[in-house]
RNA sequence: GUUUCGGUAGCUCAGCUGGAUAGAGCAACGCCCUUCUAAGGCGUCGGCCGGGGGUUCGAAUCCCUCCCGGAAUGCCA
C-alpha cells in the first residue's frame, strides 16, 4: 500500500466516523493536508472545526467525539492528537513509513504513474511557431512548458500527442518567400531594401547565400519566387527542429498548414459555417458571428480581398485535431494570444459544439533584461536573443530549470547578464549536486565490497528524524504528479524537486552513510536508491538531465 | 474604456479548492570540511502579503471597491 492509499483509508475511517455520530451529509469534505510543524503530526485534518457550526458545538469537542471513535485498525497510525483550535493531528508507524522505501526500489521509475487519464488522449500544441526565422528566448518558454506538461501529462497516465503547427500557407510565407530573394539579389550588389512586412534575421541572408553558393545566378535570369518559399521553409524548419531536439523537445506530430488547403478543409469548413448560417456579409467581407457565442464581437473569416485571415484555417486546423479522435485539445500560447482564446472556442462550438474540449493555456511573456535595459524580441527586427545562443553560452540544464520554476501565469524578468555570469547560483545545480553525491556514495559502496544490487527489503536501524523526513517527501510524490497534471503547472515538479534535494543533503550532512555497522549501511543505501530514482524521474519531468558527477 | 495576467523579504519567485509562528533561492552577516563531492549543512538579519471595506471561529488565500504595472483590443500572424 503506497502512502496515498493509506491516506485515502484515512479520509474513509474519518467518513465513517462522522456517519457513526451523526455528523456526515452531502456537503461534508474531508481534508487531510500536511501540518506545518512536525510537532503537529504527519498529517491533520481540521474537519471538527468545519462541523463546528452545522453541529452548534465547540471544535475541541466534536474533535474529542471524533477521536473516540475513530477506528485506527490497520491504518498503520501511531497515535492521534487533538490540538487547538480544534485540529486533529495525526502520527504515522514508522514501519509503515520505511515500507515505502521497498516499494520505490521495487517500481523504479515506475514510482509515482497515475491513472488519471482513463483512456483520455490529450493532443498539446505548443511552439509553433512560423518558420521564419530562428526560435528566441521566448519562444524558449513555451517549448520548456508545453514539454514538460507533456511529460507530467504521461506519468498521470493520459495518452499524449505532442503537435507543432507549421504555418506554412500565409501571408508569412509569402514575406519569407520575397526576404530571401532580396538578400539574395542583394549578393549580386543590387541595391533593393528588405520591405516593411520582411524579415531581417541573420538566418535569411545564411539562407540567400547557400541558394547562391549552390545555384548561382540562376535565380537572377529567372523568377525564384516559389523555389525560395520551399527552400525557406525547409532549412528554418531544418533549424528549428534541431534547436528544439538540442532543447529537449520533440514532436510527435509536425501539422502542415498547406495540407489543409491541400485537402480543401478550410473550404469545407468555411462552407460549413456560411451555410449554417454563422456568418453574414460586411463591407465585403464575411463575418463569424463569435459575438454570439462569448467573443467580444464578431471577426472576419474571408477578407474583402478574397483571402483567409489566420484563424479561417486554424478553425479548420483543429476541427481536424478533433476528427483525429483527441479527446482533449490543449494549446499553449503565447500571453499576447490571450485575446484569441475566445474566438476559436466560439468557432469551434459553431461546428462541432465541442468548444469545451479545446483548453487553451495563456503563458505570460518574457521580459529580458540585459546592460539593465530591456532587450525587445522581435523576429522582423532580426534583434532577438535565440535559444542556440543560450543553450550554446548557458546549457539547456539551467534554462529549462529556470522556465520551469515560475508558474505559466507569471511575468517573469530574465536578467541575462545573471543568467549568463552566475550559473552556479542557479537552483538546477543544487538538485543536480544531490542527485552526484548519491551516485558517488554508491560508487564509494561498491568500492567497500557492498552488494548495492542486493538491497535491503525491511528495516531496523532506519530511526532518525532526518530519515523519516526524507521518507515522507518521497511519498508525497505521486501526489504532486497529480497536483501538476491537474494544474498544469511544472514549477509544482521543480518546487518538489527543491525539497527532496534539500532533505537529502541535510540527512547527508548529518548521517555518515558508509560505516563499519554493515546493516545500518545497507539500509541507508537502500533509502538513498529510492531517492536516487525519485529525483532522477522529477529531474527528467521537466526535462533536466541528472548527472552521476559534477 | 473593455478583456486578461500580475502586485508577497533588498532582488527573482513559491504559497491562493480558507487553517496552526507567511516560505525558498539569491544578496548581507556568523559558524561547520583529518570522515561518503563545501555546487553542501546549520544559524542570524529581513514582510502594513498594493490600499480600503466585507464574509468567517479563522483571510496572503473567498467577495466588493480603488490604486499601480504587463499584454491584448487589425479585413497582422
Amino acid at each position: 500500500m503506497n502512502l496515498q492509499n493509506l491516506i485515502e483509508n484515512i479520509k474513509q475511517e474519518f467518513k465513517n466516523t462522522l456517519v457513526n455520530l451523526g455528523y456526515f451529509s452531502e456537503e461534508t469534505i474531508i481534508v487531510i493536508d500536511t501540518p506545518k510543524g512536525k510537532e503537529n503530526g504527519d498529517y491533520s485534518t481540521n474537519i471538527a472545526m468545519k462541523l463546528a457550526r452545522v453541529a452548534k458545538k465547540a471544535p475541541l469537542i466534536i474533535a474529542k467525539e471524533i477521536v473516540n471513535q475513530f477506528n485506527r485498525n490497520n491504518l498503520f497510525i501511531e497515535k492521534i492528537e487533538i490540538a487547538n483550535p480544534g485540529f486533529i493531528n495525526i502520527f504515522l508507524d514508522k514501519s509503515f513509513l520505511t515500507n515505502l522505501i521497498t516499494e520505490i526500489n521495487n517500481q523504479g521509475i515506475d514510482y509515482g504513474n497515475l491513472n488519471m487519464g482513463h483512456g483520455e488522449h490529450y493532443n498539446i500544441e505548443f511552439v509553433s511557431v512560423n518558420p521564419t526565422g530562428s526560435l528566441h528566448i521566448g519562444h524558449a518558454r513555451g517549448a520548456s512548458a508545453g514539454d514538460s506538461i507533456s511529460r507530467i501529462m504521461k506519468k498521470a497516465g493520459y495518452k499524449v500527442t505532442k503537435e507543432y503547427y507549421v504555418n506554412d500557407g500565409g501571408n508569412q510565407i509569402h514575406n519569407l518567400a520575397i526576404s530571401i530573394d532580396v538578400r539574395y539579389q542583394q549578393l549580386f550588389g543590387k541595391k533593393i531594401e528588405i520591405p516593411k512586412d520582411g524579415y531581417h534575421g541573420e538566418e535569411i541572408i545564411d539562407a540567400a547565400k547557400k541558394i547562391k553558393n549552390k545555384y548561382k545566378d540562376r535565380f537572377i535570369k529567372e523568377d525564384g519566387y516559389e523555389f525560395f518559399k520551399d527552400y525557406g521553409v525547409n532549412s528554418l524548419l531544418k533549424t528549428l527542429k534541431k534547436d528544439l531536439s538540442d532543447y529537449g523537445v520533440t514532436f510527435d506530430v509536425w501539422f502542415s498548414e498547406k495540407t489543409l488547403y491541400d485537402n480543401k478543409l478550410v473550404e469545407k469548413t468555411v462552407t460549413y459555417l456560411i451555410e449554417n448560417n454563422y456568418t453574414y456579409e460586411k463591407d465585403g467581407a464575411i463575418w463569424l458571428k463569435t459575438s454570439d457565442y462569448n467573443d467580444e464581437k464578431d471577426r472576419v473569416i474571408i477578407k474583402s480581398d478574397g483571402s483567409y485571415t489566420y484563424i479561417t484555417p486554424d478553425i479548420a486546423y483543429h476541427m481536424n485535431k478533433l476528427e483525429r479522435g483527441y479527446t482533449k485539445l490543449i494549446d499553449i500560447l503565447g500571453g499576447d494570444h490571450h485575446g484569441y482564446i475566445n474566438r476559436l472556442k466560439a468557432a469551434i462550438e459553431m461546428i462541432s459544439g465541442k468548444g469545451d474540449l479545446l483548453e487553451i493555456e495563456i503563458l505570460q511573456m518574457v521580459k529580458v533584461i540585459q546592460n539593465g535595459k530591456e532587450v525587445k524580441m522581435s523576429k522582423r527586427s532580426g534583434k532577438a536573443i535565440t535559444l542556440r545562443d543560450i543553450i550554446d553560452e548557458v546549457g539547456v540544464d539551467p534554462i529549462r530549470y529556470f522556465f520551469a520554476m515560475r508558474s505559466l501565469n507569471t511575468h517573469m524578468d530574465l536578467d541575462l547578464d545573471l543568467a549568463l555570469k552566475q550559473t552556479n547560483e542557479n537552483p538546477v545545480y543544487y538538485a543536480q549536486y544531490a542527485h552526484a553525491r548519491i551516485n558517488s556514495i554508491f560508487v564509494t559502496a561498491e568500492k567497500k565490497g557492498y552488494n548495492t544490487k542486493n538491497l535491503p527489503t525491511e528495516f531496523t536501524t532506519i530511526t532518525s528524524e532526518k530519515s523519516f523526513e526524507l521518507i515522507q517527501i518521497l511519498g508525497n510524490y505521486p501526489d504532486t504528479i497529480r497536483q501538476a497534471a491537474i494544474h498544469r503547472a511544472p514549477h509544482k515538479i521543480t518546487n518538489y524537486v527543491n525539497n527532496l534535494a534539500s532533505a537529502f543533503h541535510s540527512f547527508y550532512n548529518d548521517e555518515q552513510v558508509i560505516t563499519d555497522d554493515h546493516l545500518n549501511t545497507m539500509e541507508r543505501l537502500s533509502l538513498l536508491n529510492a531517492t536516487k530514482i525519485v529525483l532522477k524521474d522529477a529531474l527528467n519531468l521537466v526535462g533536466v538531465s541528472a548527472p552521476n558527477k559534477m
